[in-house]
DNA sequence: TCTGGTATGTGACCTTTGTCACAGACAACC
DNA sequence: GGTTGTCTGTGACAAAGGTCACATACCAGA
């Protein structure tokens, strides 16, 4: 039974389930678990049953394909009010998870039974709909990832990267390079590059954008 | 309307609308076309509005990205009985395409009008159920293909390509380097390759697979 | 048989990316 | 201050793929 709190905020984080009835829903949640993940966790993994259906309700997870290498590739995030859609896509076809999920940072998420899910999906159009919207998305998002990796040169999309995200940005350059599928000394380099430019200002485990006008012709070009 | 003739392939090829009753079915197809498209025609294109949900009677698809350069690399295929997931994902979010459709031989499709798509997907689960499985399995191939596409070697992609296909297989190097998102010199240079290995023997548009355990072999490695 | 169009073979060369091996640099903690 | 571990800079080098430029080869139809 989860606390009158962690209901507010998952149903603050996940409309599609507001208009259930409050009997109904407590019924579908009765069974749920309250899991609080230290980062760093790997939520699930390649060839891993799939147990339920994750709601994140604080910090987010890095779902990646690993290479034997070591080499890592972010194919997407989660963040609080959307789902994994890799554990739908598991739990509908009653397969394993192709991918590994890492929490980034501490996190609380709510799991669902599957058969909760089940029920959810088949009773309820807007959770369906919702559903249906997070498949649709990240699809358009993989299609744009395939062919980026296929057609982009790592310079593009590290400045992609650099632009989509908050100016002084605290990560690691091995962070950038799981992030885009390479290698450290690789974006250490191109890094290197965009600060002769005066694109960008370097610092241990910082990076300050102090150009994106160039920054973002650069990237579109 | 369409013929019963069509009706009945239609139906043969999508089980998921063999649950609805005639009257009803009817009702959704008055409006459908009925499309004969000659092999090659480009069936949707990039940043096109999305006009219904296509169904294969015959024929096949290939859905592809194109970069500038002129190269291209297929996303998936639609066979008949599938669809292109990529449309229900278009008329769901209302968006539009973000990959190019092109028909790979002459083909036949029904062209289901949007209405009658979101009518189907609201009332019947079995179409519904249909439409969520396509999702799933082509968001696990296109994961797949990332991760392929992002750390395996050219050489270990083509040949699980020609694993996959059937062996005296008819094509050029060009639509291969397509497939692979490669350019031609490279895919004859590998296939070269491999017939000095003993493992294909080339011929002008054919390539005949002689040793399909060495081919295995080499593309698990 | 000639000829034009398409498919393939191939070498030279370049760019991008990856790998390896270290050398500093910085922060934190004793 | 010294030590340790993590992060970053960098040069040398290799490898994979891409691009260009042609030379051939094959097929089909005039």
């Amino acid at each position: 039974m989860l606390t009158s709190d962690v209901r507010n905020r998952l149903l603050q984080h996940y409309p599609a389930l507001a208009g259930l009835a409050a009997a109904e829903l407590d019924g579908l949640l009765a069974n749920a678990l309250v899991l609080p993940l230290p980062g760093g966790t790997v939520v699930f993994d390649e060839n891993q049953p799939c147990q339920g259906f994750p709601m994140l309700l604080s910090g987010s997870i890095r779902v990646i394909k690993a290479a034997p290498s070591g080499r890592e590739l972010q194919l997407y995030r989660v963040m609080p009010g959307e789902s994994c859609i890799l554990t739908s896509s598991c739990l509908l076809g009653h397969t394993r998870y192709t991918a590994r999920g890492i929490a980034e940072q501490d996190l609380e998420m709510v799991l669902l039974p599957a058969p909760s899910f089940h029920v959810l999906l088949e009773r309820h159009e807007s959770f369906r709909n919702y559903v249906f919207h997070l498949f649709s998305d990240r699809l358009t998002d993989l299609m744009q990832l395939v062919s980026a990796v296929a057609f982009q040169k790592l310079d593009q999309r590290l400045a992609v990267l650099l632009i989509a995200k908050p100016s002084p940005l605290h990560t690691t350059h091995q962070a950038l390079a799981d992030e885009l599928g390479s290698a450290r000394e690789i974006v250490s380099r191109l890094l290197k590059g965009f600060a002769d430019q005066g694109w960008v200002k370097l610092a241990r485990e910082q990076i300050e954008v102090t150009d994106k006008t160039a920054l973002i012709r650069f990237a579109e070009l």
